[in-house]
DNA sequence: GATCATAGTCGTCTGCCTGACGATAAACAC
DNA sequence: GTGTTTATCGTCAGGCAGACGACTATGATC
């Protein structure tokens, strides 16, 4: 297969890590697993694993989507519709020494899905669950035990901080966010989605405006709901529209 | 060095490809280099090469930019001054299929540079040059001979246009755009950056009251110039600020 | 040196969008 | 019914962008 002389070249193994973004109860959460081997035995990690020999990127984190939250890729060119997770490149990382073991550059991959009625995280045999981005991050415990202290193995806390940044610019430009959201909505959820994500407080009424005001970002369904007590609100579908002109302004500060 | 089974995972090939992008004569050009050997022989292609075993992508990829043009790499966290170029990660291109001889992994990555007053494309000795990115990408022959008419090498067209892309929306909403001009410069030669990269015109007074009026963006060195005929233009240098917000307008169409 | 062409710079005006916030509507709990 | 909650419509002022007029300062041409 190689007229390339071997030697030339360095070996390299190749993986893919996922950054997959949920919204839960109002704060913005990320899938995490835990490690049952070395090296960071027992920490947090992002899911992942080798790309295959036929496979190509995107190809491999959607398969490792699946294997991890039984959620279906979309293709990122097609409009977001049925229970599929929005999927995308997000970055590569390659520093020489992220892994102690040998050399592996890592295209990690940002999915974004609603948060699932059935979560099935834990379809291998270690533990997966979501977790505060915040925590996360932060390293704080925030629960029973301080099992979340540690900070995540590998270079796996940039990964993820790049991936909610990623999230956070993303969804001011685009209709993105209706990705977190399930495939018929109301205006003050996707309100909430904004708010998790950015972590502060949207007025309803000029929210409402510019997202009914948008063409093509909201189609009604017809139909109303009363999920979150209140008035019944409008449902509506995501538009075909894929990019927000004018933005979404996130507020200073 | 290595506690991983060898034939667990598929090995690769991990090389950095460029996408170095300047402003010549008002025409948006990407640097190019002509292959020697094999697989598309005498076709044209994105400069790159294999990433070293003890380098970082971005390291690599810096190398490669000095190695074609001398340019030096600027960390893109560090404001832009000196003569080196802007250099940021573009995205990862992975197709089983995109090497013939063998798997191999790109991890393309942005470069934008001023107009080199000597380029010296050419150190190596395969020829090297600039050309429209309007040529590259339409194959279209636009001088003499048609040696421009075969599409480039790869899928490099496809990681130029990218490229293309991520750099005619960064410039929007960020002061990437300094990254095209000399040291010095004044409005109106911004403005014909602007306008090379996204092939519009813009209306000088509207553009002049923008980039003057948004604090952070360009700081006047007290000089002035007239290397464009008319009245002398204040000569300004690349402000503190990286994020322009509101954002720069890409007229419509 | 007067005139013209070329650029740069300062203003004005109008319309759109946003942020702040008042008011009304339609459900549920008691 | 009263209060609470959420959704939705309206109003108003400020900021910014697009369109475009006017003026300034150079070099080129006659």
């Amino acid at each position: 297969m190689s007229p390339y002389d071997p030697s030339a070249f360095p070996p390299f193994a190749v993986t893919v890590d996922l950054v997959v973004l949920t919204v839960r109860r109002h704060a913005l959460c990320a899938l995490a697993v835990r490690r049952g081997e070395p090296p960071f035995q027992g920490r947090w990690a992002l899911p992942g694993g080798f790309v295959r020999d036929d496979e190509d990127l995107t190809e491999a984190a959607a398969r490792e989507l699946a294997e991890e939250t039984g959620l279906c890729a979309h293709d990122p060119t097609a409009p977001a519709q049925d229970n599929g997770a929005h999927l995308e490149q997000l970055a590569t990382y390659g520093d020489p020494k992220r892994d102690p073991r040998m050399r592996v550059v890592s295209v990690a991959h940002l999915a974004l899905a609603p948060d699932l009625p059935a979560p099935r995280p834990g379809g291998d045999a270690h533990s997966v669950r979501w977790a505060p981005v915040e925590a996360l991050l932060n390293q704080v415990g925030y629960g029973r035990e301080d099992e979340q202290a540690a900070p995540l193995a590998f270079d796996h806390a940039q990964i993820l901080a790049d991936g909610v940044e990623r999230a956070r610019s993303k969804i001011e430009y685009s209709s993105l966010a209706t990705a977190f959201c399930p495939p018929e909505f109301t205006v003050g959820e996707l309100r909430r989605v904004y708010e998790a994500v950015w972590g502060v407080a949207l007025d309803p009424r000029n929210f409402h405006r510019k997202v009914t005001g948008t063409p093509g970002f909201l189609v009604p369904t017809g139909g109303t709901t009363t999920r979150q007590g209140g008035r019944p609100a409008q449902l509506f579908r995501a538009g075909g529209a894929t990019l927000l002109n004018p933005p979404m302004l996130r507020p200073e500060v």
